[in-house]
RNA sequence: CGGGGCGUGGCGCAGUCCGGUUAGCGCACCUGCUUUGGGAGCAGGGGGCCGCAGGUUCGAAUCCUGCCGCCCCGACCA
């Protein structure tokens, strides 16, 4: 047993770094806080990316690339803006080193000094503002539906691989539009995006919903999110979609001419997601086993292990197999590694988390058939060979949606109304999830929950019913429930 | 930034309290043979500034001083 993985329910926490680590995902590096995103992990965020860029384009998006470096300035102008990031931004003040006059190596030349420092993007906002300006006149200009892939730099505390890094890869677009209403269902449409990749490639049901004023983003009029179940409980923001209303457009002194010939400002919608949708995807679906992946996303969806060895029927028929998979569109591996026995192949594939494993030795030969491993259940059953073309395809299928329904049943599971403070404690900490309660309204009983049992207002879910009732804590008057839960 | 823990071949550790030959073990790696239907066995082999810098000593992985780094837990956050 070269590799074992601490199990779930001994230490989640342990148990979410050994998968990153061992089945291939990601790797500490050099620089604290920051991963080296090896070639298995970065596979399946090009799918991830792949896949959205498709979905932005089909809603009329255009890529882009705006520059890593903001002037420090440009901070300073949206001051709700500046407050939410200060705190965590990585400054540039020189641009040039030189050999240490007292010794070996290389020191920061005093010399050369920036006049004005450079901030490592956060997120783009202010850059891209400030280039707005310049691209906007007219209203025939708008809308201006741009999107950008690249990385940015939040210099947290405490960090934890794809959830929270100091370096990160996401998306983020930023839209103009000549109207509040049309950019509010700009930043609702994306948030639509957002939960159908979730749902169908991710196979991750989450809940859309709208953040608190408490929790929104800084210099948004209204956060929209998509939360996601863990399965030790805890929830996680897996998206966000901003409506910027004239906020930006007014810092920035973006303005167009109406159809009136009237300057007005323009109306902004913001919307990204990261590379924590992979710590997503692994917290959902894997087990002690290793990774589980959804075979959307799988960099390899079918693996064929030959056993004992390749001999020319086998290579024949895996060959064949592979062909017809592939022709198919199916991403296969055919491991004949004849160094490796294939009992050390089932476990690194399964670590691995490939959805569908086929495995063919003489004695599936002589009976014309071949074994079918799915990662999902773990089920194994023998197909025959002349219909192994069209059960692949169709057992794939029903993984990504067995995957889906498996998590949405453990997800409405851990949604649990809570109408008093014993029981909404006595939920929290025994059952753990997603809390609908009664809530006041105020930022400060938001608070005070979160100081007394760590629980935030995840969202107010846009399905939300009207129904009267009284605040969980206050016991003030409340029209709704929201959502509380432990949070990443 | 607080509270814990840890730095010894690629990885995981023992050795440190109580200084004493060539620094050891498991995994991984290389070679060969036998194996191969759930992480193979045997034999041989390669690989170490013991985190860094000073100091004490005949002698330091071990004792002293200073520094650096990493991990886990908490507050902040996608």
């Amino acid at each position: 047993m070269a590799k074992q993985i601490t199990p779930r329910d001994e230490d989640y926490s342990r148990w979410y770094i050994d998968i990153v680590k061992k089945a291939g995902l990601a790797d500490n590096s050099a620089v604290r806080g920051c991963m080296v995103i090896k070639p298995y992990g970065y596979a399946i965020w090009e799918k991830m990316r792949d896949q959205l860029d498709l979905m932005f384009k089909e809603t009329g998006h255009v890529n882009a690339y705006f520059p890593l470096f903001i002037p420090k300035s440009f901070l300073s102008r949206e001051a709700e803006h500046v407050e939410g990031f200060a705190k965590e931004c990585a400054v540039v003040t020189h641009h040039r080193l030189m050999n240490d006059p007292h010794g070996s190596g290389v020191v920061v030349d005093p010399d050369a000094k920036l006049e004005e420092e450079l901030i490592v993007r956060p997120t783009s906002e202010t850059i891209i503002w400030h280039t707005y300006k310049d691209w906007i006149q007219s209203y025939r200009d708008l809308p201006l539906l741009i999107n950008q892939w690249a990385n940015v730099v939040r210099w947290e505390m405490r960090t934890r691989p794809f959830l929270r890094t100091t370096e990160f890869l996401w998306q983020e677009g930023h839209t103009a539009h000549t109207t509040s209403q049309e950019a509010e269902e700009e930043a609702e449409r994306m948030h639509e995006v957002y939960a159908r990749f979730c749902e169908d490639f991710i196979a991750m049901p989450v809940i859309k919903g709208a953040k608190t004023d408490n929790e929104k983003f800084a210099g948004a009029i209204e956060t929209y999110t998509i939360e996601a179940l863990m399965q030790d409980g805890k929830a996680l923001q897996a998206g966000t979609s901003h409506f910027l209303g004239q906020n930006f457009a007014k810092a920035f002194d973006v303005k167009f001419l109406n159809k009136e010939n009237k300057e007005e400002h323009v109306w902004a919608t913001s919307w990204g997601v990261t590379t924590r949708l992979i710590g997503a995807l692994v917290m959902t679906h894997s087990d002690d086993e290793g990774l589980v992946l959804p075979p959307k996303l799988a960099p390899i969806q079918v693996v064929i292990v030959p056993i004992p060895k390749p001999g020319d029927e086998i290579d024949e028929q895996a060959e064949r197999i592979r062909k017809g998979l592939s022709a198919k569109g199916i991403t296969v591996k055919y491991d004949r590694d004849d160094t490796k026995r294939p009992g050390f192949k089932f476990a690194e594939y399964e670590m691995k988390g490939v959805p569908v494993r086929l495995a063919i030795g003489k004695r599936d030969l002589a009976n014309g058939v071949i074994e079918v491993a799915r990662r999902d259940t773990k089920e194994k059953t023998s197909i025959p060979l002349d219909q192994i073309l069209e059960h692949v395809p169709q057992l794939l299928e029903e993984i990504q949606e067995n995957l889906l329904q498996r998590t949405r049943a453990y997800r409405d599971d851990h949604i649990t109304e809570v109408d008093s403070w014993e029981e909404f404690q006595s939920v929290l900490s025994d059952k753990g999830g997603f809390l609908s309660a009664h809530w006041d309204g105020t930022v400060a009983t938001e608070k005070k929950i979160k100081e007394l049992t760590k629980a935030t207002i995840r969202c107010i879910p846009l399905d939300v019913k009207q129904e009267s009732g009284k605040c969980i804590y206050t016991g003030e008057p409340s029209t709704r429930r929201v959502l509380f839960a432990k949070a990443y």
